[in-house]
DNA sequence: CATGGATGTTTACGATGTCAACATGTGTGC
DNA sequence: GCACACATGTTGACATCGTAAACATCCATG
């Protein structure tokens, strides 16, 4: 009909390739570049190069898609735990140590997608069950380290849950406070790390079993 | 001109009396009812009984009308931990726990609320100085508990502020957990009380000065 | 090569946040 | 006591947003 969308006559798949995939990528960055009230669908849609209304084929809703971009969030936060684990064969406080300054670190590097998985601008009823195991899969990584470390005797106490529990939210909620206090710690990587570390030493002095003039480093 | 505007003719304040404080109190009930995307300006104004451009001679924005409920909910969090302190006096290992709990009943009696308030859907630039200020107040009454027991040689550690740190990472990432799953425990009071209580009992573990033989109950 | 289903586009609509122009009631200086 | 200036609230308008329906295009399958 005309000629206005010619463009550059190669690289020009048919219908898009795989928009899913784009608009989760380009929802992410502006996400990041913005901060979550800043991301327009229609925004997205002109990132990723398409019109409007295409992402419904996609997403039932504009929350669908930050959705999907939170559960992108939950499974890299998994695989870091699952990192620091077979970084610590056989060492249950290195794997918890590890684990919790990979998340804070994690976290800060991308702030906004934290607070838009945390923060839950996402009612919780409309979130996917895919989300919740997700998250859940991430809990049972560190449910594993306790475990593990509770049938050596390293770590003390009644109840495992009670101590996965005690650990993430003491690691989440650094984070949360960092990324809360706006600029209040911008803290180099390097300072974080070692905000990270402290807390987690705190609480492994809380769950460890008492091995006087042991002391960690 | 008409009369579709007379209303009771009794108690029609010549403009509105406290306009402010009515939005405020809009938004928070429309907050905790819908959750934070679904408020919206107007409609606070229709709870307010006034038009939609009123608040804008109170408020610069929509942001700053949330600002100011989150504001709002950082002075109900200080004077918990405040109520908690006069409860228990001279026993910070007291002081810290009830705290520690009041805070994470308050945060899961108002879950919206709490979002918001770190959730961070506000912009960190355009925080307002005096809520970073709140936020800071509250910071502080922890840190005089934590002082007041490192100086009766209760609690043990190198530094002041990273025990603070952690002990409000941990009741915070409580709270976020407990708000962030949703209905995963809708937990009656009680139990979010005991689940806070068991935390607390872990972080104080950790920081207590050892004192064997001594359990907690 | 025709057909149907998946994918993307256009057009349209109501709701929203914000602004400018206007209206109204209140307190203050004479 | 009164007019005026200011604070406060209203009306109307606008751009933008999310969403839906109708339409167009392109691939795969017979």
């Amino acid at each position: 009909m005309n000629e206005r969308n010619r463009q550059c006559r190669h690289r020009r798949p048919y219908h898009h390739g795989d928009l899913h995939r784009s608009l989760v990528d380009a929802a992410e960055q502006l996400l990041e570049e913005r901060g979550a009230s800043g991301v327009s669908l229609r925004e997205v849609c002109q990132c990723a190069g398409v019109s409007h209304a295409a992402p419904y084929r996609h997403f039932r809703d504009k929350a669908a898609l930050m959705e999907a971009v939170a559960q992108a969030g939950f499974e890299q936060l998994g695989q870091m735990t699952r990192s620091a684990r077979e970084r610590n064969p056989g060492d249950p406080v290195g794997q918890l140590r590890d684990a919790g300054v990979a998340y804070v670190l994690w976290a800060t590097d991308n702030p906004e997608r934290t607070r838009l998985m945390f923060g839950g601008m996402m009612k919780s009823d409309d979130i996917d069950e895919s989300l919740h195991q997700t998250a859940e899969a991430a809990y049972g990584e560190i449910f594993q380290i306790i475990d593990e470390g509770r049938s050596t005797g390293i770590f003390c106490g009644p109840d495992t849950d009670a101590i996965v529990l005690s650990c993430w939210a003491a690691v989440h909620g650094l984070t949360m406070l960092i990324l809360g206090s706006g600029k209040l710690s911008p803290g180099t990587k390097d300072e974080i790390r070692s905000l990270a570390g402290s807390v987690c030493d705190t609480i492994l002095d809380g769950i460890r079993a008492e091995t006087p003039d042991f002391d960690p480093v």
